[in-house]
DNA sequence: TCCGTTTTCAAACTATTGTTTGAATTGTCC
DNA sequence: GGACAATTCAAACAATAGTTTGAAAACGGA
């Protein structure tokens, strides 16, 4: 392995990212890929074998990216109250609100997925879901001691869908007629009223 | 207008819904719609004017039936309890789980669109939204009647959050490693808990 | 039945897609 | 420095996309 081939290796995956994050895989053309990139038509396929094989690269690492960003908060999360680190996490999942980074764009590309999962993100999901899953569980584990693991599941998924609708649909509820605020102030509001009505939903629920 | 040539246009129609359904806008092809309304490749463009406006037409028919849908139940809900409305509410929310009607169809292709919304939708959205974001927020008024405009809002919106993420995320939940039933009586049971959380949540929240 | 309009049809057209090609260039190691 | 592999490049390729075309068929009112 080469120095200089690297560098287009990783150009190309960085605006690979930037790309299906914002359009979607089938909204991506491999030359609005090269254009970005600023590299030869030909070399996605000398370095990914493809354009699935490429797509491949950058769900990978967009997963593994996402994974490690929420694990590296876990540890501090067990030093917490639970409502602390519900609260957290809370803030954690709507950070895509405020900024335009690069975890951003990884939520961005499975929000894409979601709809019609292509076969790599399936095989990826299985495969790599469980230690992310298994975080939203602990947390609710903590609310709900005595539920079982349905329960527990179920719980970890509403979760995650009382934060994901404000993400997905950002771009829609910034304009009217919501015209929701996406000042860091508002978002900061959001999580907490967020985590206000569920934490008091799981206060008293037996499962 | 003559009867033959409506015959075709519905048929159109009807393909056209399914297929945006299941693949979304960029994965349907006139050839596949034809196909399987078994109409001619040029009777899109004679009836519609091209694929945009056949999708145009597909999507007021969608957001016309699903408005409908639930305004159809906006009278029997106000004679409910707030909590036997929101139940109901919830419950119908989480109907695509079950049934691949019409209904389901329309839930779906809206979820297309919230990842990246066409200039069609986006329009169609601030006009003709309203009454079904009204609907909603005034279900959360009855549990938080003294928050202001934007915290209903908000509710409104977490309370489609809790809803979609089960909605949209179907097909992955239901196989490994969640294993998400979708039976009648499993989906009744997730509606409830859901119903539960949520009223728990809304119950001393004071805005 | 006849005429004018509406509707259908097979075929071709243009644009864009992902991929392949083979030569030219660059880099690496002896 | 020279030989070999790795990499880049412009161009072309095959497949598919949405749309257009002009003739044929079906229809409706006289």
């Amino acid at each position: 392995m080469t120095r200089p081939s690297e560098v287009t290796r990783e150009r190309i995956m960085k605006a690979a990212e930037r790309l299906f994050a914002e359009r979607g895989y089938d909204g991506t053309s491999v030359r609005a890929i090269v254009a970005r990139a600023r590299v030869n038509q030909a070399a996605i396929n000398y370095h990914f074998e493809g354009k699935d094989g490429l797509y491949r690269e950058v769900l990978r690492a967009a997963f593994q990216g996402l994974t490690e960003h929420q694990l590296a908060h876990a540890a501090e999360a067990r030093a917490m109250s639970r409502e602390e680190a519900l609260a957290a996490f809370i803030r954690r999942q709507l950070r895509p609100l405020l900024a335009r980074d690069e975890a951003s764009r990884h939520i961005r590309i499975f929000n894409w997925e979601s709809v019609r999962p292509t076969p790599v993100f399936r095989k990826l999901l299985s495969e790599e879901a469980a230690p992310f899953m298994g975080l939203a569980t602990d947390l609710m584990r903590r609310f709900l001691p005595d539920a079982d693991h349905r329960t527990l599941t179920v719980a970890a998924i509403w979760l995650l869908g009382q934060c994901s609708v404000f993400v997905r649909n950002r771009e829609q509820l910034a304009g009217p007629p919501v015209q929701l605020s996406l000042e860091e102030a508002a978002v900061e509001w959001l999580a907490q009223t967020i985590s206000r009505w569920t934490i008091l939903g799981l206060g008293r629920a037996a499962g």
